[in-house]
DNA sequence: CAACTCTACTTGTCTAGACAGGTCGGAGCA
DNA sequence: TGCTCCGACCTGTCTAGACAAGTAGAGTTG
């Protein structure tokens, strides 16, 4: 019936629809911001029937192409954001992908009391026991991460009693508890005295710093501050429509 | 006909089948890799039809929150990477949206010939000719972003004769050029002497770096090296499944 | 025991309609 | 001129089926 009848799979025809429309827009066929085809001309084009077609411009709004707007039309979109899908490993997969090996040394394990500050981050009352520790990740035997972070014991009661040295904690935390979202800032600043020497760097070198508080649906996980030597660690993204 | 007869308008039915599978995940009633309801069950348990299923669990399989198999059946995602979109607008627009004044100073803007590895980056031939600009911007007469650009002069001819003071060059090239990919890493680093004299800082005082490359289908558009003051910037995102 | 077939179940794709709800411009009216 | 109303057109959602294609396990056969 359809057109191609030969060894390969058949093109599904709502990705029919949606290549002929990515083309046509990276063509600038249709400029950002002007009218792009409503579905019943894409249904008469194609031959299709209208869920196909919406299918086809279901997706490409999704994925950030289109703007559609009901009882007016679909827009080619103003693309004026580069979004990137920025993905945050677990440090030890991300190192091992790369075929490196990783180790960490455990600073500092313990229960202690949340000052103020702390407390209202993790959404706790002050000087509520929290888990702290201090860990610094290694590739090759090169330090390239010091890692502070505050647990909220309610969500990870075993935290405090793992061998830190065997499973990291982002990777502890990803089994043990029920992940629902994730805030964090990345930015660039100077290491503090006991980073830089954690880090075997000078206190001159600037340094990558994400900061990143992990929540269930209704508490705060843990917070971490994650730096690294701004040398030796980036990073880096692609973005494609 | 539907439960929800009232003045707000009904929860259409695949957001309800998803916000149903959505908060079963959250409590972990599926742990991940654990086989989810199958479409011919939730037709049942919802009374709907299927297309309005298998949308629901299609949308929930482009989030990435489960991971579907044809002819076994879908099943928890393992969810044990954190990724987030990270949006990078025009720095412009950013500086608008909240509410402040953005003012671009433009310091160079000329034709030059690109070196071996310049040319090499966007896709030249030795020695051609590149377009250069380096343009600070601000925040409120606050430095913000020293933008050193260079810009393939095929993709776009007339970037040269802008006057950057009134359009930033991201915003020019995004409306003038047809933007298909985009790479880019960040770092952090301390500027150079140029650098550190044009955001009014020390020259020890981190930046956060962005080295982003934009391409057409076919050629190299631009390749940009943005640097931040490291404390007066920072990327923040947020993930949300 | 190994290889094959058959069957039940799953997801993937598609159709030809339907109704709802939103937008916009023009016709007609005050 | 300014107003309202109506109809054309658009997207949003949904149905009740259909066939295709992939998987896994049970049963059969050599």
């Amino acid at each position: 019936m359809r057109a191609q009848d030969s060894l390969l799979p058949a093109e599904p025809s709502f990705a029919r629809v949606k290549r002929y429309l990515k083309q046509g827009l990276a063509e600038q066929r249709w400029p950002p911001g002007t009218r792009m085809p409503s579905e019943a001309q894409l249904v008469a084009q194609f031959g299709i029937s209208r869920m196909t077609v919406g299918r086809a411009l279901k997706e490409l709004q999704s994925e950030g192409l289109i703007d559609r707007v009901q009882g007016v039309g679909s827009f080619a979109a103003a693309l004026h954001r580069v979004s990137s899908t920025l993905t945050i490993r677990d440090l030890q997969e991300e190192i091992e992908a790369r075929g490196h090996r990783h180790r960490a040394e455990v600073h500092h394990q313990a229960v202690e009391r949340a000052g103020r500050d702390l407390a209202s981050q993790l959404g706790l009352s002050a000087s509520s026991p929290v888990f702290h520790t201090r860990i610094v990740h290694f590739e090759n035997d090169q330090p390239l991460q010091c890692e502070d972070r505050y647990v909220n014991p309610a969500c990870a009661p075993g935290y405090i009693d793992q061998d830190f040295s065997r499973i990291t904690p982002t990777r502890y935390l990803f089994r043990h508890t029920a992940l629902w979202r994730a805030q964090y800032t990345i930015e660039s600043a100077l290491p503090t005295f006991q980073e830089a020497r954690l880090l075997r760097i000078r206190r001159a070198d600037p340094c990558l710093i994400m900061v990143r508080r992990t929540f269930t649906r209704d508490a705060v996980i843990t917070l971490a501050r994650l730096v690294h030597p701004g040398g030796r660690y980036q990073l880096s993204g692609e973005f494609n429509p």
